[in-house]
DNA sequence: CTGAAAGCGCTAACAC
DNA sequence: GTGTTAGCGCTTTCAG
C-alpha cells in the first residue's frame, strides 16, 4: 500500500500538506492540490483504514452477532443490515454464536476490543432461556451502543427492533376462527424463545376471546432433534378433527400440510393453515402457504438505521423499541 | 477502554514494561509480572486490536465476498468459514455482491484498504459472465491473497476450492441410467455459471456415453424470473415420458418432484430424482430427495485453511486449486 | 500557503 | 530489570 509519507517524499512536500491536499483544505493552493491528487490518483493510493480507525478512535465498523445464519430469517436480516449497511459506509463483521451463549460471549469479548463500533445482536437461545445479561451490560456500560432484534432481552436497557409477536399470531388465530374453524393447532419449534412465547399467547389469546369456540388449545412442541414429521403423523392420529394449523415457526407449516395432503385432506377446504415461514418455502408446496410475512430485511435495516443515529447522538437519551409491522399474507391454504 | 498507559501510570512503570509484563517476558520480574497483570485483569483491560493492526500491518481478518446469502449453499459455506475462522483467532468481514459486479468491485476497493488480510470470494453471476478479472488481479498484486471457491474465475491465478461439478453430475447420470431410465431430463436455473456448465457437461457426457440410450438431452433451463412451476408443468406436457431427472441446483429437483406427484407419477417407480439440493429442503419431500451432497462447510473451512495457510507462508509458490469430494446420497426418490 | 510536531495505542530495539 | 525512543499511517494544532 501506497503512503502519505511516499507521496510526500515523491512530491517534495510535507505529509500534512499531502493530507491537507487530498482533503482539499482551503489552506493549500490549488497548484499544490493538484499535483497531490494527480500523484495520488496514479499510485492509486488509498488512506489506510486501519491508521484512520486509531486516529479517530472509530471503527467505522458494526459487529453482527447471530444464533443462525442457516435459518433464513437471520439470513434475511443479515441482507438487510449488510445492504443499510454498505449504504452507509459501514462495514460489517460477522459472529455466529450457534446458539450457545459461550460463544456469544467470546464474541463481544473479541470484537469489544476495539474492532467495532458497536453491536446489533440477536440473542442465543441459551441466553434467552439462562437470561444471561452480563456481557452484554459490560458492552454498554463501556458506552458501546447495542441494538437487539428478533431475541430480545427484557432485562437489557438498549434499543431493540422487534415484530409485534404477539399481536401477528392473535390476528392469524383470529383469521381461522372467522373461517369457522372449529379446531385450531398451534406448531412450533420455538417454545423457548421469547418470540415463541409470545406467538403462543397470541394464539392462546385469541382462542380465550372466541365464545363459540369450544375446543382447548391443542400445542404440539417439536425440537430440532425430534422427527418433526412422526410427530406431526401423530397429532393428526390423535385430532383427527383439526382443521386450522398455525405453525409460528419456518417449517413445520409446509411439513404439516404435506402431511395433510397425503391423508386426503383437501386444503384449504378441510384444514386452513397459516405459517411464520419465509417465502423461501413458497415453491414446495401447492397451494401456497399463507403466511405471516415478517419483514426480515427491515429489520436488519431499522436495527442498522437505529445504530448509527445512536453513534452519531442523533438519536439521545432513552433506548428505544421500534417495532415493524408484519403482514398476514393469504395464499391458497386459507379462504 | 482502558490503556497500557494508564496501566503505567497507576503502577509507576513505563509503557514498555506493562507491554513487556503483560506478555510475560523474560525480561521482567515475576513481581512485576503480577502487579501488572493483577492490574490489568481488575480494570478489565484488553489490548486495543487497531492499534496493534497498524503497528504489526496484519489485522486478523478475512473479508468474505458472496453473491447471495439467501441463497442456502453460501449460508452454509459462510457458516464453514465462520467456524474455522473463529477457531484460528480470525474475524471475517463480509460483503454480499449480490451478483453485480459493480458490488464486488467495490467490496474489494473498499476493503483492499488494509482493513483484512486476505479475501474469501465466490463470484458474482456478472463477473463470471462478463469474465471480470481486473478487480481481483489488481489485489492479488497487491501481494493480498485470494481464495476462490464455487465460483471462480479460470483465467485468475490464485487459490481455489471447488468441488467436482463435472464429475458430480456425471455420476447422478450415471445412476439414473444403471436405473433403466429411458428419457432423463436436466433442470437448471444456473446455466450462466462456470459450475453449472460443467454440471451440464456432466450430464451430457454420460448420455453420450450410454450406448442404449436412444433419447438426446432434454434441458429445461429456467431463470429466477420465470414461474419455475409453470415451466416444469409445460416440460412434462411436452415430455411425458420422462422418467429420470436431475436437477442442478437448489429448487427445482423439489418443484418437479411436487409436480409429478400430482400428475399421479410414482416416486421413484415411475420418475427418478436427484438434486444438487441442501439438506434443508428434506423436510419438503415424501419419500425423500435423493441428492449430491456439496459438502459447503467443508468448502468453507477449506478455504479458510488455503488463505490464513497462504498468509502464513505455509503454502509457497504456486496456487493451489482443492476439489471437496460429493457425495450422491440416496434417498426415497431413486431406486 | 507550507511544515513541524504531537499523539492515537501498541511493540521492540536499544539504552541504562 | 526497567525505561527511553522511535515508528506503524494518519490528522490536526500551531508556527513560520
Amino acid at each position: 500500500m501506497v503512503t502519505l509519507k511516499q507521496l510526500a517524499e515523491k512530491l517534495n512536500v510535507s505529509v500534512s500538506t499531502v493530507s491537507k491536499a487530498l482533503h482539499g483544505s482551503e489552506e493549500i493552493s490549488k497548484d499544490t492540490i493538484e499535483r497531490v491528487r494527480a500523484l495520488a490518483k496514479e499510485l492509486n493510493y488509498q488512506p489506510n483504514k486501519v491508521a484512520i480507525s486509531l486516529k479517530s478512535n472509530k471503527t467505522k465498523t458494526i459487529g453482527v452477532i447471530i444464533p443462525n445464519i442457516l435459518n433464513h430469517f437471520f439470513a434475511k436480516v443479515l441482507y438487510g443490515v449488510e445492504e443499510e449497511a454498505a449504504q452507509r459506509g459501514y462495514d460489517i463483521i460477522i459472529c455466529i454464536s450457534n446458539e450457545s451463549s459461550d460463544k456469544e460471549i467470546h464474541s463481544f469479548e473479541v470484537l469489544g476490543n476495539g474492532s467495532v463500533d458497536g453491536f446489533i445482536v440477536s440473542a442465543a437461545e441459551e441466553t434467552q432461556v439462562k437470561n444471561q445479561t452480563q456481557h452484554i451490560e459490560s458492552i454498554l456500560r463501556q458506552d458501546i451502543p447495542v441494538v437487539m432484534f428478533d431475541r430480545v432481552l427484557e432485562d437489557i436497557d438498549c434499543d431493540k427492533v422487534i415484530i409485534d409477536d404477539f399481536g401477528a399470531s392473535y390476528e392469524a388465530a383470529k383469521h381461522l376462527l372467522a373461517e369457522g374453524r372449529k379446531h385450531i393447532a398451534l406448531l412450533s419449534d420455538i417454545e423457548e424463545l421469547s418470540v415463541g412465547k409470545l406467538r403462543i399467547n397470541g394464539y392462546l389469546k385469541a382462542l380465550e376471546e372466541a365464545s363459540n369456540y369450544t375446543n382447548g388449545p391443542t400445542m404440539l412442541h417439536v425440537s430440532q432433534k425430534d422427527n418433526i414429521e412422526e410427530r406431526i403423523e401423530s397429532l393428526f392420529d390423535k385430532h383427527p378433527d383439526i382443521d386450522g394449523i398455525l405453525s409460528i415457526d419456518n417449517t413445520t407449516g409446509v411439513v404439516a400440510m404435506h402431511k395433510a395432503v397425503k391423508r386426503g385432506k383437501r386444503i384449504p377446504d378441510d384444514l386452513s393453515i397459516i405459517g411464520f415461514s419465509d417465502e423461501n418455502v413458497l415453491p414446495f408446496t401447492d397451494p401456497k402457504l399463507s403466511t405471516i410475512k415478517q419483514h426480515a430485511v427491515d429489520i436488519g435495516k431499522t436495527s442498522v438505521a437505529l445504530l448509527i443515529d445512536r453513534l452519531n447522538n442523533r438519536v439521545d437519551g432513552m433506548p428505544v423499541t421500534k417495532t415493524i409491522k408484519t403482514n398476514l399474507v393469504l395464499r391458497g391454504t386459507t379462504k
